[in-house]
DNA sequence: CCTGTATTCTTGTATATACAAGTTGCGCTT
DNA sequence: AAGCGCAACTTGTATATACAAGAATACAGG
């Protein structure tokens, strides 16, 4: 049998998905079992009609979503999925509401001034007692609190940032008109927490709640680190998914 | 200015791959900036001396990892950094534990057959009242409780499973050698909660303690859905960075 | 029996070429 | 002046070819 399914050249998907779709589904209906070889890019390329360039970009497809591992010399082998891992998008909050249709604002609670502690002056590369900008926000969608925003920003003295841009805007902007200072690059990570007593308030919660907490550590030029702070994210509210595309 | 920078035949390191590094340079350094035009494919090309085809292979990696955005008809982009989400990978338990160097186990509390109520039944794609398997286990770190694991497996009655598989097994290799039932793909779904007074013994930790909830729905071949359940992860153990690969 | 070598698979890299299709702007026609 | 169409860009797809390098096997010679 060899499978049967044809290349539709007249289609408007390209040869190469067409060809990728194809394994795929010998993938989910079994004929291809988790170890499997795949038929090597010669076979397939002959049995196709295709040229191997081709047939290596339909393999490239399904590598990339992880579907299979090819092996110099050896050949391209089925992966075992990973029922126990995966890989969790996180949309950026504005993005996130947009999605579902909520519209989405800031509230800024408050900006200061602020002495570098030790932790602030390790995490920004910059020495204790230096001035750092202290902001907190509160990011609402429909109306409710979602997300508790804190930040220590490096102080800029040749660009004064004002209130204005502090409120509506995503953090990636707040420097943006700065070159020097414009976000590159941001370190991210994810933990669970609960609610302190203020958090609660802030984010119309209780106290002890569940709760994410995504604390980052961005960016600029030349691995300058210019932001950090964290968000707690209302674990009532936000809950993340694998990202296990099917093609 | 062309870069300065030039290829290495010589390299171990293939031409697209110095290519997307030299890129990637540009971008971090802050030649290239957010929204900037790259240059095009065959301007690359005779800058470098390169094929088009090595130089669309160099793109490709840098679009990727994120870093660029190409748009047909008009040329590719610099992306503007995502810094308030991102992708993030869990790893599964028992590689994460060997990555640290420490070594794993995994603690089968109970075993029984019990009927699906309604939640099950819905979940697993079967009637409610049919017969499942439930079980229970730990799964320990270093001689420490850090996950606690729950399941619902589908019954296969031509292949009874043994109390001895299940104890120190993955779940993927539960339905191992049941080629009809093996796992191919699963849903994931990560929250935030907190202890309750069972959960809080059984983790060694105190109730209310923060904790991340992995909600897993694992499929076998033909979309067959084979597994529910979900693990409880220690908060105070276990927090996800983001995969921001700098090349 | 073991060992090195040659052969033949495999995937990885790189080139040259061709055409399709989207975008933009210039210049001619109306 | 307004609009249309053409030309010159861009990326996307596909082919044919070549060589490099890893892996497995067969085979000859010790």
């Amino acid at each position: 049998m060899d499978g049967g399914e044809k290349i539709d050249a007249g289609s408007f998907t390209p040869a190469y998905f067409q060809l990728a779709q194809i394994i795929h589904g010998e993938i989910m209906s079994g004929e291809l079992r988790a170890g499997d070889r795949v038929p090597s890019e010669n076979e397939l390329s002959d049995r196709y009609g295709l040229s191997r360039m081709t047939t290596r970009k339909a393999i490239g497809v399904l590598t990339d979503e992880g579907f299979v591992r090819p092996e110099k010399g050896k050949g391209t082998f089925v992966s075992t999925p990973r029922v126990d891992g995966g890989m969790f998008l996180i949309p950026d909050f504005h993005e996130e509401m947009r999605e579902q249709g909520v519209e989405s604002e800031v509230r800024l609670l408050g900006v200061k001034v602020v002495r570098a502690g030790q932790v602030q002056a390790e995490r920004l590369g910059t020495r204790k007692g230096e001035r750092v900008i202290y902001l907190e926000r509160i990011l609402e969608g429909g109306g409710e609190p979602l997300v508790f925003d804190r930040k220590y920003l490096l102080l800029d003295r040749s660009q004064p940032l004002l209130e204005a841009e502090l409120g509506h805007g995503l953090t990636a902007d707040l420097f943006a008109d700065v070159p020097e200072m414009a976000p590159v690059r941001a370190d991210l990570s994810l933990s669970a927490t609960t609610l302190t007593a203020r958090e609660a308030r802030l984010l119309d919660s209780r106290k002890g709640a569940a709760a994410f907490c995504m604390e980052q550590l961005i960016y600029a030029v030349n691995d300058r680190r210019v932001i950090w702070g964290w968000m707690i994210y209302r674990g009532d509210r936000f809950n993340f998914s694998s990202s296990n595309r099917l093609l």
